[in-house]
RNA sequence: GCCCCCAUCGUCUAGGGGUCCAGGACAUCACCCUUUCAAGGUGCAGACCGGGGUUCAAAUCCCCGUGGGGGCACCA
């Protein structure tokens, strides 16, 4: 962090929110949207995660606001390594990038929360005096070893250390043993949350517990750290998971206790796993379990981040009645926040196969073939640029993702292909049958003039026809002699993209195969 | 067990009291095209969870039930 002591205006004044410039699109919108997406670093970018960076990031730029990304680092022990790095590429990889957060800058800063903790400190420190949150001495209790009641319900904590004596606490803070800060809550009345997409939301008080602010290790807990946060870094629209609305009275609380305003809170649908095929049965939060969670996972599988953006940002949202297509920019026209339905969504791999496809199938040729690449040069096959434009209309519109070209191309970098005999031989054939139907192709094509797609297809066209041969009984074997394989791109465009030694060479060793039968 | 959220075709959704015998997309199925595989074209089928209200009128508003989901840690 740069600047001499004092110099940061967050350390200096802790309870004001940082200032940001906001600045209204035009009258008639909507004002502009500050929000966050929060992450903690704890594995890769959950698809769930990347989809409410999206809404984020539409609610910000359709109202002329920022989309901040803060690290949410508060757990020392679940911490991986690299996950950061994960998300921000994730972000840059969806054409997302924040306008401020680690790494970018901002006047907000610091974007860790690990690196803010003078700060959660200082307010600490007012909650106690104020009498808003209590030092708690009692040992912990780990998740799996939570205290039950005969009826198997959990019991809460007890507040046994709400009314502990001053003078006790400052006898058992001196002789240094461990402590936990907790919230004060409420014993009676209710709380009201206050959903943009759901409306009025009510607890009783009398259910919630005092919960952990800081935990013994002197890291805060969600809860505080990021009502603290959301405060400090004027964030106006707090948009995350419906997971946490059971959690929210806690921040609505400490909202209170710290005199600060609410955000205007947006709880967004969940992304479910696909529903059980049998059945139909839901079967909860999306994960590993039934498919791939991390998003740039996909990018590894060969999806396209502008499919991906579409796909994500339908899963909750639409752009409208008839259209399902639309780029980044025209979401932005549309977008508004409070047009997210709140019903939970199943993935629909489906869907974002095909639309995969279609914008595979819209990019220009060029740019597919420098998309492609990578995956090639990942299956150890030495593609150029200048190969793969080449052959990219061979393969642009029968392939769903990246990785699907190379094994629709690698036999044009292959010494010789191994056919199976089977194959070679189609239907209503024998080996002779097919031996006389290679020769007759060979024949054909070693002195065709000029070696082109169109020239090779009349020739062998003809050379069907005075065989008796059907289409597809002639130009099968052909295909499987010369790609090794029983699907591969049309025939005579490959043919014609390949040396007509090579396609010569396939055919004898064709015949080879079929004559040691 | 307790608390909370949600509810239109299998899935993503449009629709917000009459214009809806509910529109689009994916998937499915059929047909067309066709040298394999695709892509593309055409078409069929397919939903307002149930029950009560409110109203002249309800997919749309209210209540209950049911179903699905989430939460109940010194994790976020």
């Amino acid at each position: 962090m740069a600047g001499g002591p004092g110099a940061d205006p967050a350390l200096l004044l802790p309870n004001s929110p940082c200032s940001v410039e906001v600045t209204a699109m035009s009258a008639d919108r909507p004002a502009p949207v500050r929000v966050r997406i929060a992450p903690s670093p704890t594995g890769f970018m959950h698809v769930g995660t990347a989809r409410t960076a999206i809404f984020d990031w539409l609610a910000a730029r359709s109202t002329g606001g920022q989309f901040v990304l803060r690290v949410e680092d508060t757990d020392q022990k679940r911490f991986v390594e690299g996950s950061i790095a994960d998300v921000i590429e994730g972000l840059h990889w969806l054409g997302i990038n924040p306008d401020e957060g680690p790494g970018i800058g901002g006047s907000c800063g610091p974007y860790l929360q690990s690196e803010r903790l003078d700060i959660y400190r200082q307010h600490t420190e007012r909650l106690l005096e104020a009498g808003h949150a209590y030092r708690c001495f009692c040992p912990p209790r780990p998740a799996d070893a939570q205290p039950q009641d005969a009826g198997g319900r959990r019991a809460g904590y007890d507040r046994r250390c709400r009314t502990l004596d001053p003078s006790e606490v400052a006898g058992r803070l001196a002789a240094a043993e461990p402590f936990v800060v907790r919230l004060k809550m409420p014993l009676t009345g209710s709380f009201v949350l206050q959903d943009l997409l759901r409306g009025d939301i009510r607890f009783e008080a009398a259910a919630l517990e005092d919960t952990i602010l800081i935990k013994s290790d002197g890291y805060p807990t969600y809860h505080f750290a990021v009502v603290v946060d959301d405060h400090l870094m004027s964030i106006s629209h707090v948009m995350r998971g419906e997971e946490w609305i059971p959690s929210s009275p806690i921040q609505i609380q400490l909202y209170k206790a710290l005199g600060w305003p609410e955000p205007i809170w947006v709880h967004l649908p969940l992304v479910l796993n696909p529903p059980d095929p049998e059945t139909g049965a839901g079967r909860g939060k999306m994960s590993k379990r039934f498919g791939d969670t991390s998003l740039l996972e996909y990018r590894a599988k060969g999806y396209l981040p502008e499919a991906m953006f579409n796909y994500l940002a339908l899963l909750g949202w639409s752009f409208s009645g008839d259209q399902d297509l639309f780029s980044p920019s025209e979401a932005q026209q549309r977008f508004r926040v409070e047009d997210i339905k709140p019903s939970a969504a199943y993935w629909n791999q489906d869907k974002l196969d095909w639309m995969n496809g279609i914008y595979m199938r819209r990019l220009v040729p060029e740019d597919l073939a420098l998309r492609l690449r990578p995956f090639f040069v990942d299956a150890g096959i030495p593609a150029t640029e200048a190969d793969l434009r080449r052959l990219v209309p061979l393969v642009q519109e029968r392939i769903g993702r990246l990785d699907e070209a190379v094994p629709l191309l690698d036999f044009f970098w292959s010494d010789e292909v191994s056919p199976a005999v089977a194959d070679l031989i189609p239907r209503k054939m024998d080996a002779a049958g097919t031996r006389a139907l290679l020769a007759a192709a060979r024949d054909a094509l070693a002195v065709l003039e000029p070696w082109t797609g169109t020239a090779i297809e009349d020739r062998l066209r003809v050379m069907a026809e005075s065989l008796g041969l059907k289409p597809g009984q002639a130009f099968q074997p052909l295909r499987v002699a010369v790609t090794g394989r029983t699907v591969a791109p049309p025939l005579f465009e490959t043919l014609s993209h390949l040396e007509r030694a090579t396609v010569l060479k396939r055919l004898d060793a064709a015949t080879r195969l079929l004559t040691a039968d």
